[in-house]
DNA sequence: GCGGGCACGATAACAGCATTCTCCAAATCT
DNA sequence: AGATTTGGAGAATGCTGTTATCGTGCCCGC
């Protein structure tokens, strides 16, 4: 029992000093210019704890940031199902979920970057996941692929989409289509982005109907 | 002419050595397992040249990988370009383009990394270029979102595409689209990939028709 | 030919960052 | 209280990109 409480108190207080080093990098994340990855040595600065700790809870750098990646997916995901368990018919939860999750991945105007809104140092994290830690980046996403899956099934019960795109592979499709349309469609053209909104029902648009005349 | 043809001899040699540089940093890029970036300094020995004639030719790593990409980026859309000329219909020129871009943005299976089939580290610094240097980006870019865009004008006035999706922007997005999904698409939804010549086919199918039933 | 300048190779120096190590004080448990 | 764990401060290490130094061979106009 003594040992139990220790033991507890042990992990209140890891958890703690946990806590405020994801705190801390989050903080730094969102207040960082563009592109401006953080040091290790500036997280500790700002939690206010020392290099030792840090490498006693985290296992490097990466480490941190998978668990910032994490809680970022799984708040997007959270406030996702907020916004999509407004709308009472399947297709109007499925255009939810896109133009939602849309406008959340659109590059942060200026200041506020929040949690759901990832960040360029986050992006490019995402990317070396996807590319170098094939299960990592799985394990991060199923918040999210699975509530798409979820909405997805529920379109094609209801008949308004093709058997076709049920799955959990079409979602990670459609989630990458959406997110990186967000992120980097204008970029890549060249072109200004236009306003959010207009955005967001092209999006929509394109991802429902797709870009054939209906014939 | 003594001077132009000094001038001459000294503009081939430095393009012999720019290029050496730029054919280290392919066969490095094609030989390097996954994800692992490559060194100045390697580069440099694989070359058999020196650190200092490096620097001289390029201001940084970064210029190395633009320059790479660039390349890539060129090459790519030549190619692209000779398979859509062989259709015939502006359908199926767009089609056509859609499963071959695709494809080459598919990762390696093993081996045989081109130039047309993007490395992980290509991808990667295509990454920091869309994150964080969104002019170079875009003009790297602006092959492939040039031929797209023909493309699918094409298609508009054969009045098989709708009018709204003619335009750069469209363009890029659609390239993002296919890119991304090529290439991250089954790591997010964790799934196994599929067999490739299906699996541009699917993406066809979403892009052409996207995913609601046709009413 | 010839001497001067210039491009180049080899290599050391420097700086930033992640990661590890050492030493020691303070807190916590028994 | 004594023993043991925890954590703080900071130096040390290693890798990498970048810059600087030095000496040499080659090409130039004369």
């Amino acid at each position: 029992m003594a040992v139990a409480r220790s033991l507890d108190s042990a992990r209140v207080r890891s958890e703690g000093r946990v806590q405020r080093f994801l705190d801390a990098g989050f903080e730094l994340l969102a207040s960082a210019e563009s592109g401006r990855d953080f040091t290790v040595q500036e997280v500790v600065d700002r939690s206010g704890q020392s290099l030792r700790s840090f490498y006693q809870y985290f296992a490097g750098k990466h480490e941190l940031l998978l668990a910032l990646f994490d809680e970022a997916i799984r708040s997007t995901a959270e406030r996702l199902e907020e916004q999509v368990a407004k709308e009472r018919t399947p297709l109007e939860r499925l255009h939810r979920f896109v133009t939602e999750y849309y406008r959340m991945c659109l590059p942060a105007p200026k200041g506020r970057a929040s949690k759901n809104n990832p960040t360029p140092v986050l992006a490019e994290f995402c990317h070396q996941l996807l590319t170098a830690h094939h299960e990592e980046a799985s394990r991060a996403f199923v918040p999210l692929v699975a509530l798409l899956e979820k909405t997805l099934s529920d379109a094609v019960e209801a008949g308004i989409v093709r058997s076709t795109f049920a799955g959990e592979d079409v979602a990670g499709g459609i989630l990458s289509t959406i997110m990186f349309n967000a992120a980097y469609g204008s970029t890549i053209s060249g072109t200004e982005p236009q306003e959010p909104a207009s955005a967001a029902e092209e999006m929509w648009e394109f991802v429902s109907r797709g870009i054939v005349t209906q014939s």
